[in-house]
Order: structure tokens, then C-alpha cells, then sequence
DNA sequence: GTGAAACGCGAGCGATCTCTCGTGTTTGCC
DNA sequence: GGCAAACACGAGAGATCGCTCGCGTTTCAC
């Protein structure tokens, strides 16, 4: 039974009650859910316990089980948060692109800003890669993929304009492919050789882009 | 206590008896490895449980554990018979390259090989791709990794001749995470659109390495 | 044929994990 | 101040999993 309760003031279906939060409870919350990326970091979803993550949050079982009615809901409540996050700080994402605006740059701009966010916040990776995703978190993850191939798609088709939509798809699931592939690199190392890591991957979606421009 | 004895007349170290296997117990062991890779490829190597895999078998737990001391070796001894096999099916894999050979050919002939291997061996991709390979498994599969490094290394070389050391293990390290990306989408679908895959990441991987040889 | 060892079974032990429940404390509203 | 609800606790119920053990069956060398 998920519980959509998080935010006070929203009417329910008749068999759940509002749980109006108090201030003490939203602290809780946020103190649960980092506790929660951090031990998901460490050890993944699957792996980790929800009583190690009320035990890094510093409180009870029985308390993490007051704010979420199941492990899964953490990770779902934790991915929307993250969700959101992306959103407000790039906007659109990577949207608004004039149609002058040369390939190298837009992939540069666009790999930078989502490094970036991977970078600051390591769980979004953790939570997104592991095949140890249950029941709806795979939905969501799905979801998610989805509308960032698509996005790809939308932000490819000014450069290939003659290309037919199955291809324009394949070319938008290969660049995510080697995204992820890079990020993985990219957060497996640290200072010079992390950036070195990034102009690579840079290099290998401008090559493989590039040549489809001038085809 | 790990389990050496899965090929009879070896001499053990003292504290281990030799177990002469009969006929019917190299079978049980191929029908359980089948059987665990059945399992694995469903499920994964953490959420996969031994009485799963005995089941699978047809056989009781009890059985299972006659043959393998722990859940661990049975992944371990599939992991080794399927290095084995693709050691004997590609000699010394994507081995004798002479100088001469394009780029472009030596790309293709590569990843039709490892392609070819992991669609007939999906277990390989299951039991390499997981954040979920606990202990002895890890160093397994960082040793597969380093020596697949290491080849991809020789084999660039020849290609870039004045390139240091630490920049051809980074390229080699981008082309073999972008196999892996690659590979996932190829064993996403099947037929046309399976082949379209493999036709693009051997774009994706000529056109970056090309870059660096013109260079 | 006979004995020893390999094979096979399946109930169940011990550990672990998710989640519950009874009880006590704190908070917010009148 | 008083009361209801939100918050907090932690033991432990219930389930699952890896793995064991005792005992019966099959195989093989002699």
C-alpha cells in the first residue's frame, strides 16, 4: 500500500488518512532519505537493510516504518526527490538549443551539466544502474529512461534531418548507452584523470554524432 | 573452504580428500551449472537462491551442496568454464593482427566475436554486469577486466605509436565500457533491429579510434 | 558378493531481513 | 491544562535463504 502522504493538505482515496506532518516529522523524512542514499551508495538497493539505514539515520525500525510504509517507498519517495532536483536546477534540462548552435558544443554543454548532477549527488547512479531493481521501482526507472531518450531524440533530429524515427531512436539509445558507460568511468576516478574521462567521452558521442551530421 | 576437486586424480593440500567423481556426478555438476545459469540469467547472481537452482536441477539441496561448497563456487566454476570456452572457441580471442589490417576491420571482426560469444552465452553478461558480485566473485571479475584491458592495449598500439601509456589505457578503457554499453542494447532485441545495434556500436567504436589514428 | 565411497534426499538449523505492535513521549490546538 | 494525534522505540513475528546432517541408495573396485 503506498502511502502518497508525504506533502500535508492533499484529500485521499477513503481508505487512507491524511497524516497531517508536523515539522519534527518532515526533518525525519530528510534525515531518512539521506541516510538512505548514503547506505545505497555503499551497498546498492537490494543489498541494503532498512534497519542499517535507520540505524545511519540515528532513530529506530519502527520509526523509518512511521514515514514509509515499505522499504521500496524509500527508494521511490528518494528517486522523485532527485528527479525533481534535476529538473529545478537545469530548467528544461538540456532543452532550448538554436538550430546554429554547433554539435561539439551541445554535447559538451549537456554532458557537463548531467556529470555535474551525477557527480554531486552519486545515488541517482547507484539507484538508476543496479539490475537489482524491484516491482515499481523498475517502472520508474523505465520511465525515466524513457523521457531522457526522448529528450535525446528531440535534441537530435535539427542535426539529422533526413533520418527515419527508428534510426533517430537507435542513435538516441546508443548516445545514453555511452553516457552511462562514461559516467561509470567518470565516477570511478577522481581530479585530473576524472576530467580527462569526461573530454573522452565527449570525444566519442561529437565523433559518432559528428559523422551522422555530414552523412 | 572452497572445493577444488571438481577434476578427479589431483593431490590436495592436507586437510582435503581428493573425491573421486563418478560418471553421474560430472553429470549432476553440468546439469546444476546449466541450471544456475538458467537462474542467473533471471534473476541475477544475489537474488538467485540455491534451492532455486537445485530445484531447476530437479534435485534436492542436499545434492547441490555434494558438489559445491558454497553458492559462490557454483558462479565461480561457471564463470571459469566460460572463460574456458571462449579461450577455446577464439584461440587467443581477437588475437593475430598483423600491421597492415585497417582499423575498421579489426573493430568489426572483434565485436562480431565477443558479440557472437555473449549471445550465445547470456550467463556471461549476467554474472559480469551486476553491482551485486560479492567477495572472491569481485576479484574474478576484476581479473576478466584487466586482462580485457590489457588486450584491447596490444591491440591499440600499433594503431597510435606515440601515444603514452596512460592515454592508451584510458582509450581502452572507453572502448570497453562502450562494448558493454553496446552489448546491452544488442541483447535487448532480436533479429534486424539486434543487427542495426552491432552495425552501431562498431560506428561508434571506428569512428572514435579512427579519430585517434589520424591524429 | 561385499564393503567403501560417491550420490541423493529433505527436514530443519541458524542467521538475516522486512515489517508489526504495544507502549510510552512529544507536539499542536482548544 | 487537556486531549488527540503524530512521533519514537525496540522486541520480535513471520518469512526466506544459505547451508547441514543423518540416513538411505547406487556405483565400483576387488
Amino acid at each position: 500500500m503506498p502511502d502518497k502522504t508525504e506533502k500535508p493538505g492533499k484529500q485521499q482515496a477513503a481508505d487512507e488518512r491524511p497524516v497531517r506532518r508536523q515539522a519534527r516529522g518532515e526533518r525525519r523524512i530528510a534525515q531518512l532519505l539521506e541516510a538512505a542514499a548514503s547506505v545505497f551508495c555503499t551497498t546498492g538497493y537490494t543489498a541494503a537493510s532498512t534497519n542499517a539505514i535507520a540505524r545511519e539515520a540515528g532513530v529506530s525500525p519502527g520509526t523509518l516504518y512511521q514515514f514509509f510504509p515499505n522499504k521500496e517507498a524509500i527508494a521511490i519517495e528518494l528517486g522523485s526527490r532527485l528527479m525533481h532536483r534535476m529538473r529545478e536546477t537545469y530548467g528544461e534540462a538540456l532543452a532550448p538549443l538554436d538550430p546554429a548552435t554547433p554539435l561539439e558544443e551541445a554535447v559538451t554543454a549537456a554532458v557537463d551539466r548531467f556529470i555535474d548532477f551525477n557527480c554531486r549527488n552519486p545515488v541517482f547512479f547507484a539507484l538508476m544502474h543496479g539490475p537489482d531493481i524491484p516491482g515499481r521501482m523498475a517502472e520508474e526507472h523505465d520511465a525515466l529512461h524513457a523521457t531522457l531518450i526522448t529528450r535525446v531524440e528531440t535534441l537530435l533530429t535539427p542535426f539529422v534531418p533526413g533520418m527515419p524515427t527508428a534510426e533517430v531512436n537507435r542513435v538516441a539509445q546508443v548516445c545514453v548507452g555511452i553516457y552511462k558507460a562514461g559516467l561509470e568511468l567518470v565516477l570511478a576516478h577522481e581530479g585530473a584523470e576524472r576530467e580527462a574521462y569526461v573530454q573522452e567521452l565527449k570525444n566519442v558521442l561529437v565523433r559518432y554524432l559528428g559523422a551522422l551530421v555530414v552523412d
